[in-house]
DNA sequence: GTCTATAATACGATAGAC
DNA sequence: GTCTATCGTATTATAGAC
């Protein structure tokens, strides 16, 4: 009569392996449709562990959350020093970074479309993620100052900058079926995608006039 | 003994409110996310209805989309006639009656997202979109062939520009919460929205060399 | 064509043994 | 700290009366 072996116990261990299958779990259906058996199954415990190192799904979900506010002030933007730069430089270098970011972490996106989608952005509310996003407006509102810049809406533009960078990425799903012969995922293409982005928001901003 | 009035019988405009009560339920949680029940009682049918009209809640989101890309191709660009006219026109043309669209119909790019999202795009690969995306891409060719537009890579500029669009849009539960004192969704502001995107796009893409 | 009632199942969460 | 077993409920879908 072989049984299931049993874990090794370690708390540590299993919580952060279970908030790495739920992040994972998250960012392919949000919050709703994830599904506590496969974050279990994902993390290679059972549902009631789930149960023991966090509250509810939505605890988790919460939790999940703020491991990615923190790491994004972490590996993001933070340790550029970007104020010191010329803005246009600091522009540039966010931008690539931002990009970057989102090659390398695409359950970042992901997560926070579906918050937005499916629960109007009611946790997201919860959680400071000012840092990143104050960045950018800084770097522009500089540049403007300094006359580097053409004269735009802060706020506007970086929304318009955002989704320069991000829909690539997010709406991927949707838009790899209007080019088949493409690999939008490949290195190539995403370096492509940079340099592009990275031209076409210098052209939007910087004041050619001077 | 009250009973509940039965409804009148008909079979046409019973199913556009259940189409219509489906698109509404469809664009809040996508296809996983909706329950039929909700769409039986915004349609005013019971759900039996939806099971003797469409075969399965999948069959009615199909169809959904179906809808959607009809409406799209009847009321969208097509009518502009923007062959004929001078790229920089439009283009600019093309994004203000785009972004208006999405003004003045949430719904077409919430579905999509949660599509991309959640079902990552298998449903949205069935349905022919090109018309809509290939507009966009001749105006882009034409203008660069012209020297009125810059050398760009005209599907990542199609990408791009469509981030600038949509992004204010999509993303607006999540990015309300960063400028608690605006409404982003009052005319003025998605009008300052518009002229903003088509100045930060035209920036992006018009050759000033000539 | 529309309804009520219910079958069948999937899922979040918990109890309790080890 | 981890497991198995199960409860309670929500939800898709169908059967059958009217």
């Amino acid at each position: 009569m072989s049984r299931k072996p049993k874990r090794i116990r370690d708390a540590e261990v299993t919580k952060a392996q279970i908030l790495d299958a739920a992040m994972e779990e998250f960012a392919k259906y949000g919050l709703n449709g994830a599904r506590t058996e496969n974050i279990a199954s994902g993390s290679g415990v059972t549902k009631a562990m789930i149960y023991y190192y966090f509250e509810s799904k939505e605890t988790l979900y919460q939790e999940v959350l703020n491991q990615l506010a923190l790491q994004l002030n972490e590996l993001g933007l933070a340790k550029l020093n970007l104020k010191e730069l010329h803005p246009e430089i600091a522009l540039k270098t966010a931008v690539y970074e931002f990009i970057n970011y989102q090659a390398t972490h695409p359950k970042f996106g992901r997560i926070l479309w579906h918050e937005a989608l499916q629960n109007q952005g009611k946790y997201y509310k919860q959680i400071d993620w000012n840092q990143s996003y104050k960045y950018l407006l800084e770097i522009l509102e500089k540049g403007m100052k300094q006359g580097c810049f053409r004269q735009l809406d802060p706020f506007l533009t970086a929304m318009h900058i955002n989704g320069v960078c991000n829909f690539y990425f997010d709406a991927y799903e949707n838009i790899k079926h209007l080019t088949p012969n493409i690999d939008l995922r490949s290195p190539e293409m995403i370096e492509k995608h940079a340099e592009a982005a990275i031209d076409f928001i210098m052209a939007g901003v910087v004041n050619k006039g001077e």
